[in-house]
DNA sequence: CATGGTACCTTGTTAAACAAGGTAGTGGCC
DNA sequence: GGCCACTACCTTGTTTAACAAGGTACCATG
């Protein structure tokens, strides 16, 4: 969800948003390449080389159309879940069911 | 953390509590058995039995000062880490790093 | 021409959730 | 008395995905 959010602003290569996952989530490169791999599978996104002046080319993504459907069913689940655990968390007393997350 | 955070209300026994968190977060009795076992080895908690009018004796959970402490702490990491992942959703702008959730 | 940064990728290990199934106690129903 | 349903425990096998580690190659700088 985070990737396809980072996406979702501007195309970008597995490197960069490696680095930037990392910094913020704590997230490996190790992690990143299988995922990007997944999703392309997924037909959540498109690539597409690009040259760079700092070293090799850089494979850019970039969300498709399901891929932004993706990214808003995420977010809702996210934010259902988030807020299931938070009631947990406070009350101690559960309510509805979290669709997707399961 | 939700089990952790549902102890420290009152002590509980896995079935009720896989129960409830089935409800929550689509948590199944597979799951809680073994994150149990897993907390006790961790020293989270204590055990003991107790009988039932309904049906066999109840294990009955209770937290440990560890497992407070362990409940405090992610919770602290749960805040940090949601944090960073709204700053993601909605700046796509990631900051600090998270703690313990790495 | 070696080093360090950029950028790609794979492989093996491990953690953990899940589905499915198995055991056993209690109570109610025919 | 036999059977079913519910409670409550637990295990086993499968699958998923993160992670650590390592490998390749490009480019610039000292």
């Amino acid at each position: 969800m985070c990737v396809l959010a980072l996406l979702a602003r501007q195309d970008g290569y597995a490197y960069d948003i490696a680095s930037r996952l990392a910094e913020a989530i704590g997230m490996g490169e190790g992690t990143i390449y299988p995922l990007m791999r997944r999703m392309q599978g997924d037909g959540l996104v498109t690539t597409y080389l690009e040259e760079s002046s700092s070293g090799p080319p850089r494979k850019y993504y970039q969300l498709t159309k399901a891929g932004r459907a993706a990214l808003i069913a995420q977010k809702a689940d996210w934010t259902d879940f988030t807020a299931s655990v938070a009631r947990i968390l406070t009350d101690a007393k559960p309510a509805r069911i979290v669709g997707g997350v399961t």
